[in-house]
Formats: C-alpha cells, sequence, structure tokens
DNA sequence: CCAGAATGAGACACTCATGTCTCATGTCAG
DNA sequence: CTGACATGAGACATGAGTGTCTCATTCTGG
C-alpha cells in the first residue's frame, strides 16, 4: 500500500479549509490513513499546517505568474488570473482562514508579497483607468481574496458547480471593480 | 466593578472573528477581565459560543428586518441590507469562519433561514431583470456574506475605513451581480 | 466606615489532542 | 514463498485548555 503524500494532502486541505483546528485523527481519517502514518508523513501538527500554508501560498504565487498579471490590459490579466486561481480556491480558502498560521514570520512575509501583488494588480487598473479610484485597493485585494476562498467553500458545498466557478467569480468581481461606460 | 457583558460579549466577538478557536484566556484577556469572571457571565467556553453565534444571526436577521429586503425594488433593498448588515459585519466574520458553530441543529436551521432570505431577494432581482441570471443566487448568496465578513476584517484592521465600507460593498457587489446596460 | 457582593488569582481535577513508541498485521518485490 | 518494509492499532506521557472552587482583595451602596 504505497501512500499518496499529495492526496493526503490534498484531503488535508479539504478538512482545514472548512475547520482549520480540526485534530490530526480527523485529518487522518478523511485521508484513509491511520494518525500514525499521518505522523509518519509530517513530522507533527504544526509541520503539516505550515505545509499546506506554504503549499497554498505557493500555488497562488505560481498563479500570478501564470497569470502573468504585470502584462497587458488589467482586466484581461484579472480574467487570466481567475483562471490560474480556482483551481487553488480551496487553499485559499484556508490561507484565509487560519489567522494562526501568519505567526511564522516567513509565511507572513510571503502572504505580505502575494497580497501586495494583488494589490498592485488592482492599483494598475485604477491607474490605467479601467478600475474604479474610489474603492481602495486594500479593499479590491481583501475582497477577491474572499472571494476566491467563497469559490472554494461553495464549490466543496455541492453550491456552485465547478465549471461554472470561474465565470460566477470573474464576472462578479470585475462588474464591481470595474468602471462602468459613463452614460450619456 | 460592574462588568458590562455586552461589552465583553464585543471583545469576545473581536477575538473569535479572527481565531475562533481562541481560548477562555485570551477572550477574558481582550476583554480585561479574568477567566474566572468570564465563566461567571457564561456557563462555559460553548455557551459563550453559541451565545455569540446566535447574537449575530439574531443581528443579521434583524439587518434583514430593518431593510425591508422584500419590499420594493432589489438594488435599493440590497443597498438598505448594506447599510443594515454592516455594523454586524465582525459577527458575520465569526459566523463564516466557525463551522463548529452548526453541529447546534438550531444555530443551523436559523443560519439555512437567513441564507434563504439574502437568497431569495437575489432571485427576486434576477425576477425582476435587475440581477444576472447567469449567476448562481447561491453563489450571489456566498460572495454576498464572505464580503460582508471581508469588511469586517479589513475595518478590524484597519485596512478599510469605517466609512468607506458600506460603499466599498455595495458598489463591488451590485456592480457585479446587476445587470449592465445593454451596449448600443 | 462596614458589610455584602464582585472580582482576580491561583490551585486542582479532568479531558482532549499531540507526539512517541511498540507490536501485530498487511503488502510487495524478488 | 519469504523477508523487508509499511501500516494500523493501541498504549502512554505530556501539555494545553476547560470547568470548578477557594480565598484574598477590591468595590460599592447604605
Amino acid at each position: 500500500m504505497a501512500i499518496d503524500r499529495d492526496s493526503v494532502l490534498n484531503a488535508a486541505v479539504g478538512v482545514l479549509s472548512r475547520q482549520p483546528n480540526a485534530a490530526m485523527d480527523e485529518i487522518a481519517r478523511a485521508a484513509g490513513i491511520s494518525r500514525a502514518t499521518l505522523h509518519r508523513l509530517f513530522p507533527g501538527r504544526d509541520a503539516l499546517v505550515r505545509e499546506v500554508g506554504a503549499l497554498g501560498l505557493r500555488r497562488f504565487t505560481q498563479a500570478l505568474d501564470d497569470a502573468r498579471v504585470d502584462e497587458g490590459d488589467t482586466v484581461a490579466a484579472v480574467r487570466r488570473l481567475v483562471d490560474a486561481v480556482i483551481p487553488v480556491a480551496q487553499l485559499c480558502a484556508f490561507l484565509t482562514g487560519e489567522s494562526k498560521l501568519y505567526e511564522d514570520s516567513e509565511i507572513n512575509q510571503a502572504w505580505d508579497r502575494l497580497d501586495a501583488r494583488v494589490r498592485a494588480l488592482f492599483l494598475r487598473g485604477q491607474q490605467e483607468g479601467a478600475f474604479r479610484i474610489e474603492l481602495p485597493a486594500a479593499w479590491l485585494s481583501e475582497a477577491f481574496l474572499d472571494l476566491v476562498a467563497g469559490v472554494g467553500w461553495a464549490v466543496q458545498d455541492g453550491r456552485l458547480a465547478p465549471r461554472d466557478s470561474a465565470h460566477a467569480l470573474a464576472e462578479l468581481f470585475l462588474g464591481g471593480a470595474t468602471r462602468r461606460p459613463a452614460t450619456p
């Protein structure tokens, strides 16, 4: 029986995104392994949580890279970002739900860097005149991240179909964040 | 020294909205009282958490009533709801952050009723042609609640000015949720 | 000022989660 | 089939958090 570390991590994400303080017992059960085996895979609960956190940050950062958010039209960049970030929405839900994670200064700094990039994207949108300048970029960043997390939860609970999620997120967010054409 | 139960509850909300599994020690410290006194006020941690949860649900439900969400134009109703719900944004953050709360069937049912009312509002908006029908009402409800929570966190962290919060929430959400005028 | 009530501090018993370890069982490759 | 390795089950020690309680101190109203 070869335990697939990745699917154990995935199961952990599924539990932790809903319950950040879930016990190792619960996580092991969700992964279909024993607690002893879980401890063999990760040197402790702290290490598991940190690893899930780091994975989320890495994946989200990768999504920003893949979406080439610094290139071209901002609205198109956000659409690309949404497409890139949807597969890691659940990880994002964990990142926004577990405040204890940020007691680790490395993780805290990585989060700040990520948030700064997201904020810079919206600031660029505002400077280009595509985004609404009266909405603070910090709010746009907060809102975007919370909506990504919301997608993670809604899809997990079956309240939102996976194939609808990118469109739902992009349209709701961009519809609100971008300037409307001036009414004649 | 008269302990003001309401401000103890408020302090608890402030801590629990960020860390749903915060210890009684932390909550007591944040409230400026001893743990013993906290236990004298609430018959246990469970009872405190349930009371905060019930308070949040009651307040949110009151906001729906105050905003008269079933009356008149849907967009105006959502604006009224935003104004009514902003003062309880932090409570909402707790409601969306603590999944263990819903193991209590009474609280779970109250949440479902609240969610159903929010969803019905958006469905009405869709039926009236004001809201976008391609965005599932369940998603709109999820997004709205998550954005309210996001306001709670952002204001608490000083990333969003309280006076900007209602406008920020209403414009972002409604901008995305409502139909744009057809382009000629 | 004084008595009663309220509060804080600290101790203690208990529960639960964690980490660690042992041993029996299961799995897999040669 | 067999040996090596992996895994599960269970036991145990430990620490953190909870609930409960006592006692000293503080507060408050008459």
